[in-house]
DNA sequence: ACATTTGTTAACCAAATGGTTAAACCATAC
DNA sequence: GTATGGTTTAACCATTTGGTTAACAAATGT
């Protein structure tokens, strides 16, 4: 229905995966369920994927390794502050629209298991803070940005980014709004975001 | 080991289960389990409350009841929308902290199961943000506040509020920092959160 | 042609799990 | 004391679930 025609039973499989365990999380799928969204016979999925664990694991490290090499794009490029935070603001937000049920996904797993952490950091590619750490420092000392810590700064940043797919129907409920009315504001936080966050921090010349 | 003495078994077992059931989920909770940490049978959690989906109900309600009022409180007073912002993120911040696992807990069932939304509109004390909603509006035009939509800076807040909650194992992961020193950051956003939300929208006299 | 490896399936299995039952326990009332 | 009602437990049950097996089909190599 979606993409990935037939190329591979195991890509196909993946598919079937990724969508039940995004769903459902570790806990909630059923092999099962996957066998029959892939279309094919249980036995199989421990042919190629020897358990529910591990057939979990690969999942998770490709939803991983689609999020977070973005990131460290954005933080490692040689635009200023500013830029950077237009850019993934706009980038990041078109991403996780395409896929929106990733962001709950990845942080709900990590809760669960955060040793899944040590795993992925010793990948190449894992978001690295230190560069925009010295950039952040610099340019609060050239008196380009109001003081703060990079640190707040990042967590700033993609808390507005990811916080409202992780909060959906709460959101939904509370402000009274349908899927349509929601929809729209995520597409404009594309822009207001960015706006929000540097309206904070930058000072005017 | 932490409060309810032993008042009666039934809000014993609520509090085991509420414990299990955020660190697990309604999935990845087992009744054993949560009879074990009551230190009683498993049937008597039956005999209490008939089911595991009825047992889970239960905490579930306690858990949002706790939460939802609180928010409606700062939203509905009669206080400016600087003040609101402030008041929010103090009592927010110092609230959460205290219990670490509730956001996460709320938002992943409902992410699960939206139609308990339903349930707990039918509540009064169901947070509602028409009042904010015109006072946003008129203090834009009052030329207190830049232009902003009420949704979307009640979306900022409340993400720059709970967001460091649901990432926590993932932002210490890429901030490269240990538990103490996230727990400091957060006791820092206390009052940065508010700095960083009112800079942005306050125009400045 | 045929042997060998790879892919696929239906049937099966053992363990885990939510839930039930029947008996025991223990207060309080008579 | 013992009858009565709620409380608690050990043992049990049916179903679900992850995983295996053994046979069969389809490629692939020779």
């Amino acid at each position: 229905m979606t993409e990935t025609k037939d190329e591979n039973k195991e890509s196909q499989i993946l598919e079937a995966a990724k969508n039940v365990f995004q769903r459902k999380g570790m806990d909630g799928a059923r092999m099962q369920e996957i066998a029959d969204e892939a279309g094919i016979n249980k036995a199989l999925l421990h042919y190629y994927y020897r358990s529910k664990q591990m057939l979990f694991e690969a999942v998770f490290i490709k939803a991983f390794s689609l999020l977070a090499p973005q990131l460290n794009k954005v933080l490692n490029d040689d635009s200023s502050i500013e830029e950077k935070i237009r850019n993934f603001t706009e980038n990041y937000l078109s991403f996780i629209i395409k896929h929106p049920y990733l962001p709950s996904f990845i942080l709900n797993e990590l809760n669960r298991n955060p040793d899944f952490l040590l795993k992925m950091k010793a990948n190449k590619g894992f978001p690295n803070l230190d560069k925009f750490k010295k950039q952040v420092n610099l340019e609060v000392e050239q008196g380009i940005l109001k003081p703060i810590k990079a640190e707040q700064l990042f967590i700033n940043i993609v808390a507005l980014n990811i916080f409202p797919f992780l909060a959906s129907p709460l959101i939904k409920a509370f402000a009274n709004v349908d899927d349509a009315a929601y929809q729209q504001l995520l597409v404009d936080r594309k822009t207001e975001v960015a706006i929000f966050i540097i309206d904070s921090i930058k000072i005017k010349s």
